[in-house]
DNA sequence: CCGACATGTTGACAGTGTACACATCGATGC
DNA sequence: GCATCGATGTGTACACTGTCAACATGTCGG
């Protein structure tokens, strides 16, 4: 119990403004960002309501002020990952700025395999069948990229949807599996980098086609 | 409770052997079969060592037997649903004996594709992250069976294995990915079939270069 | 026949999501 | 200034989950 105070304690210490009082400020931000650290160290299996709320120092219940249920909160969490995802791939479409479109998508591409092969836990969220919609679609977001890169491969003044959405799944899926088999299955750095070349160029080929 | 007892007497009925007295026979292939079914009708969620045991007519603890923990369960159903699934891919690839590679990989990931959609429950097993290794490598598997055909790509005498498995990948991710996307964002059954031969047509371009 | 061994049962424990009744605290109307 | 009311958090309970240890049963080999 005493401990349990504690861990309040340490929570509260924990913010970035000095003013907020935390807890009776915004306990949905500071849900996620605990979901976030909790998915971080333990992995899906570590990111649960109890566990969460735990971890802000507050009763499992109070999740439901602010989550119509759990789900919700963990879908919260993943989009947290997507916007952490989305952040590394806007930074190198920075530096990538003016280079042809498929050069553009390859940065993309190497940016989602980089995260899942650095943060393989928190892309597990990423990853998992969105089984709630997230509450704000506004946010960056990795499929509204793709899909804006592939559009300036169309011809101009004649977009084919059909072309597009092929276009766009190809990229997406190939990316997404080959982070996943790497993970999984391909343990040394070395293979894993001729791998993603390899993989990449032959997608590269597809999409130009 | 008697409904307990009416549960078990139904799973007995429902040998296909005509001695097998079930209970002390194979409880193991069993167990894997009312999984198979719970996974059809009630998703991943219905997948669960009570359900399956109470399938069965059975306690939980039951199980314990038979495998060393419910995931090692789980995996052997979710097994199985990959030999259903290679089944069909086998059928096809019968069908197509005699036509080019290209042509037979494209068979095989419409095999996929279609399970994916027509087994949308069954199939989320099939793409669960194997937390257990199966217990018996040498039944029919789809990997095996692209990397086949992928290898007559190859020219004769200068296999390359990071080409073959940068293929490999191309072909399995890319339509694990648009079978994932088409079941859950496009319904539209029209629409399915021209993103399924847009992308396909593509990973055939990727494949060949 | 009888003991040993494989198999199944019971009951328990810890942990999960979630709902309901209650407490508290801040703002807002009078 | 005080009371009231709504938002937010607590405590407790229920139904579920996986898993284990102790016990029962039934089948087969010596």
């Amino acid at each position: 119990m005493s401990e349990r105070r504690e861990t309040s304690a340490a929570s509260r210490g924990r913010g970035s403004a000095g003013r907020a009082a935390y807890h009776h400020g915004s306990l949905r931000e500071a849900l996620i960002d605990a979901g976030e650290q909790l998915a971080r160290s333990d992995g899906l299996d570590g990111v649960t309501v109890r566990r969460i709320a735990a971890a802000c120092g507050v009763s499992a219940a109070a999740v439901y002020r602010h989550f119509p249920s759990g789900d919700h909160l963990i879908a919260a969490v993943a989009q947290r990952a997507r916007e952490i995802m989305a952040r590394d791939m806007f930074a190198r479409l920075d530096s990538a700025a003016g280079r042809p479109p498929i050069d553009r998508l390859r940065e993309v591409g190497e940016s989602y395999i980089a995260f899942a092969l650095a943060e393989p836990r928190l892309f597990s969220l990423v990853s998992m069948p969105m089984t709630t919609p997230p509450d704000r679609i506004d946010d960056p977001n990795a499929a509204d990229l793709v899909r804006d890169i592939v559009l300036e491969l169309e011809p101009p003044g004649d977009v084919d949807e059909v072309r597009v959405a092929g276009r766009m799944m190809l990229a997406q899926s190939s990316a997404h599996g080959l982070a996943v088999i790497l993970r999984d299955f391909v343990p040394d750095p070395q293979a894993r980098e001729m791998l993603i070349a390899g993989v990449l160029d032959r997608v590269g080929v597809g999409l130009e086609a």
